[in-house]
DNA sequence: GGCTGTCGATTACATTTGTAATCTGAATGC
DNA sequence: GCATTCAGATTACAAATGTAATCGACAGCC
């Protein structure tokens, strides 16, 4: 890659989404596109927060290039940049990386161990486990 | 609950630690006590980190009630006082929690398409799950 | 057509995190 | 005993994060 691309760090989903803004983005990936006022719907009343706030992570978000704006009026609509599978893959990888050296059995026996696991979880792995020898 | 305890804030594992902490956690949890110098033998080399920034993660590991000291000599000797199963455990569950509303079932699927489980990592899923079935 | 409310944008500010330099006091070498 | 050295402690400081107030522009009401 001899010449840099103009458009500086741009690439959607390379960026690192903190928790608060992933709550965002988690509205959005419900539903979208959303006005900052829904998104504050959704995510004030669970959170606490209020409308600078939401406003302030719609921003960082667009910043971040793993949201979308469309003018609607006077207003905008946001609209995720990246699916929430690639986030959640990611975000899981990231995890299994770190704490089991990339090894995904650990974290299920530690699951396990925790009761984190319900017999339908364990039905279903069961299942998906299947499924994959196939 | 009426009167506050006065140990403030010093329950251990209450407090959070941070991705640069969890490196010198790690490097504790592989061998313990050691002196900080020792932890940085390890960290720094990993991390490209220098000593200053070894102690201060150490200090601030410290304070939060997740590390240990004993004098020796002159120097410090650091010690986990949270077991690496518990760190595990609380931060797998955060994630499972926050990407996954708590079932696992998914995070494994999802795992398994990102192509993040080798053969083996199956065939102990199988055998872990074969021995929560007894 | 000016007032008011409503947007997004800008600015703010405390806390946490990453990374480190500097200070201070004790041990050690001579 | 005194200088040097080597601990931990204190201080530093920029970036990211969480949370929000304020500003400036435009739309709609009267």
């Amino acid at each position: 890659m001899a010449t840099k691309p103009a458009s500086e760090g741009a690439e959607a989903g390379a960026e690192r989404i903190s928790e608060a803004e992933h709550a965002v983005m988690e509205a959005l990936w419900q539903r979208s596109p959303q006005t900052a006022a829904e998104v504050c719907d959704t995510v004030c009343a669970e959170r606490g927060w209020s409308m600078p706030t939401v406003k302030t992570l719609l921003s960082r978000l667009v910043q971040k290039g793993v949201l979308d704006t469309q003018p609607d009026g006077r207003r905008f609509l946001y609209t995720p940049l990246i699916a929430r599978s690639a986030y959640v893959g990611t975000e899981s990888r990231r995890l299994v990386e770190r704490l089991f050296g990339g090894r995904a059995a650990p974290l299920l026996a530690h699951l396990a161990e925790a009761e984190a696991l319900t017999p339908d979880d364990i039905a279903e792995i069961e299942r998906l486990l299947a499924e994959m020898k196939k």
